[in-house]
DNA sequence: GGTGGATAGTTTAGAGATCAACTACCCGCG
DNA sequence: CGCGGGTAGTTGATCTCTAAACTATCCACC
């Protein structure tokens, strides 16, 4: 058989760390296809709509700062602006100045942005269960959140910005 | 301190297990940003576009049918159209009406698209080391692999369309 | 042999995301 | 003071994705 794969060469990864990759690209494909399903069709917020609001519920005054809730949630400033004055517009959070920063906004959670949170949630926490908790052996699920605690770091270092190839500059 | 956080009940996770979620969450949301960053800086493909190309590239003859690419790389058939299209005008791929079932349609990849995928895939596989593959131990990755695994199964019997709730009507 | 229900793929309009400006403000330093 | 560079957030044009409708074909069955 002629060789037809570009990466069997040895930059590459072995035929069992391909199989990982493989299985990891697959799994979190159809993890969150299947779970933002359970959003669309049975939820009226979207899976970020409602972990933007998770995030607010759990902030002091239900209150954060813009830049603080892109960063924690992984979202781009122009991202999360759009979306928040979607969600605005349907009255589930609001924005004001920031005092001390004149610069800064604080997005807030609305009584009704509080009120779509509990609805949504029995919903979401029951796919979340089936799908991914439920599917594994409690261990592995406590194994799976470290594994991507740590992936989460490595891709802090190597992620924000540019570099990686052009690398340590200055 | 008021109960602040709506999914503290007791449908909800233990501590434990929303803090395994969160990292999830949170791993996966870096790792695509990070991964993602590198193919939109220094790439020609985007990732979407590389994983098609990788599943094309190890087909028979650089074919395959669109619904099967479609399962392949967990995409609705519609936006798997609208790729193909722009890659089609990009010279990376080609559409031909399938033999035997005339609503068919294959798509190959051209010489073009193989020499696009060469030169992008050393940068793609150098990024998905650095930000996880060296991230973990071996055993690790490996022990990721089978988990996730187990959560694309379990995701595509809740996954593919609705139910869920709704279960069983018949 | 033709009818009804599935399957394959495309199309279109509208929602959402991205990227590159752009405004406004903060702060350190000469 | 005031200049320069950094941070905070928004905007608008453009691209991509989604959802629903649509065309065409296949196939099982009467």
């Amino acid at each position: 058989m002629a060789v037809q794969t570009v990466e069997q060469q040895d930059l590459w990864l072995t035929e069992e760390q391909q199989g990982s990759w493989r299985h990891y690209l697959e799994g979190t494909a159809r993890f969150v296809e299947a779970l933002g399903a359970v959003h669309d069709r049975t939820l009226d917020l979207s899976l970020g709509e409602y972990s933007l609001l998770v995030q607010l519920s759990e902030a002091p005054e239900l209150t954060m700062r813009m830049s603080t809730l892109a960063d924690g949630l992984v979202l781009s400033r122009s991202r999360l602006t759009h979306t928040v004055a979607r969600m605005e517009s349907r009255g589930l959070v609001e924005r004001r100045a920031a005092e001390g920063d004149r610069r800064g906004v604080n997005c807030t959670m609305t009584d009704a942005g509080r009120a779509a949170l509990e609805v949504a949630a029995p919903g979401h926490v029951a796919a979340v269960r089936r799908i991914m908790v439920d599917a594994l052996e409690p261990e592995e699920f406590a194994t799976l959140g470290r594994i991507m605690a740590k992936v989460a770091e490595s891709s802090k270092l190597s992620g924000g910005t540019e570099e990686g190839l052009t690398a340590h500059c200055d």
